[in-house]
DNA sequence: ATATTGCCTTGACATTTGTCACGATTTCAG
DNA sequence: CTGAAATCGTGACAAATGTCAAGGCAATAT
């Protein structure tokens, strides 16, 4: 499944083996269950996950701990807490896997290194940086300007399959509303 | 008032006379008045903005034409439609001045030449990106797990003075409600 | 200076959404 | 395979928020 994570780069860095043998020696494989942890708030973010199998959840607990989940990244996508990463500072955010994943990671040594050694390397984090960027400014435009149940529309155009995949708990809670409410709006559909 | 941009430069490119001029020389001045629009969705987002003094609104339109508030932008810091303006497609959003605004913006061409020649400027732009990105996550994730009179208190701990500053009309459309219920729960305060 | 425009607040009411409760079904782990 | 736990849909009611309307005040332009 490595494999995954060799396409991946050679669509981004150019089909240089070299490099690429390079950029991929530094990444560990990880595999998880359903509902293990990969960073909890308060620690700081050590590694930058590639998923290449399985599906992971970003999120924050409220005041009376309820889960709201910021982001849902499935296969062949990236996932971190860049902020904590990138400063080393304490994350505000967990993060954990909701389906059996294989995961590859890259630690802030070997990240730094690559960004050194390796200048398409630094394009690399330049696109995972300017994705997440894009993608949130979407959700935020999404969350201000639209109702619930246009916020279901949304998600079912904008990331198709991940309604039939996951729990509607999981859903909502990326929804910003209720099991119950979700529930009822996806019946009006 | 250039005196803010290159003092702004200096501390992130330090203190490199010849670089810091060179940048600098690539960026023009733009003055406005109140409500003048600076990019209309649709079109595609020609330059970057530093703002000097003053203040801006980035912002969408929903199904019934309301503007809703991505973000409010005041002076020492930068301002674009990064999607647009990095891979030259359509804008979804829009950027007006809500104050008397003193701009200094670089146009995409000059902004490339900086990239390339000089390196430092690689980190402002990366700077700019990780900044907008840590924004937009503080934000998605203080709407999906706050109330209205949370994301108030919220406003007012993390962007002190904006409150005060600004019409309550802006104040609700960047905070995802309705003016009436802004001006109620503040008086609950 | 004055007219105009926009802004803020408040009331009344409609709508949306959340909360609690329950039973039916499905999923999961031992 | 089987019991425990999680999930899903639904009803009843409460709480939060939006919408429409109106009046007073402040800012702005001519």
């Amino acid at each position: 499944m490595k494999n995954m994570l060799r396409q991946h780069l050679v669509d981004r860095l150019g089909d240089n083996t070299d490099k690429i043998d390079e950029v991929i020696s530094h990444f560990k494989i990880l595999r998880k269950k359903r509902n293990e942890m990969l960073l909890n708030q308060g620690e700081i973010c050590k590694n930058v996950y590639f998923v290449a199998r399985g599906c992971l959840q970003v999120f924050v607990y409220d005041a009376e701990s309820n889960e709201t989940t910021r982001d849902i990244v499935v296969e062949n996508n990236w996932c971190s807490e860049l902020i904590s990463f990138g400063n080393q500072t304490p994350s505000n955010e967990n993060i954990r896997t909701v389906e059996i994943s294989e995961l590859y990671y890259i630690d802030r040594q070997g990240f730094q290194k690559m960004m050194e050694n390796v200048p398409q390397f630094r394009n690399v984090y330049q696109q995972i940086l300017e994705y997440s960027y894009a993608n949130s400014v979407y959700r935020i435009n999404t969350f201000v300007a639209l109702s619930s149940l246009e916020r279901i529309k949304w998600l079912m155009d904008n990331r198709p399959g991940l309604m039939s995949r996951l729990s509607g708990k999981l859903i909502a809670s990326y929804l910003g509303i209720s099991q119950e409410t979700f529930s009822r709006l996806k019946g009006k559909l």
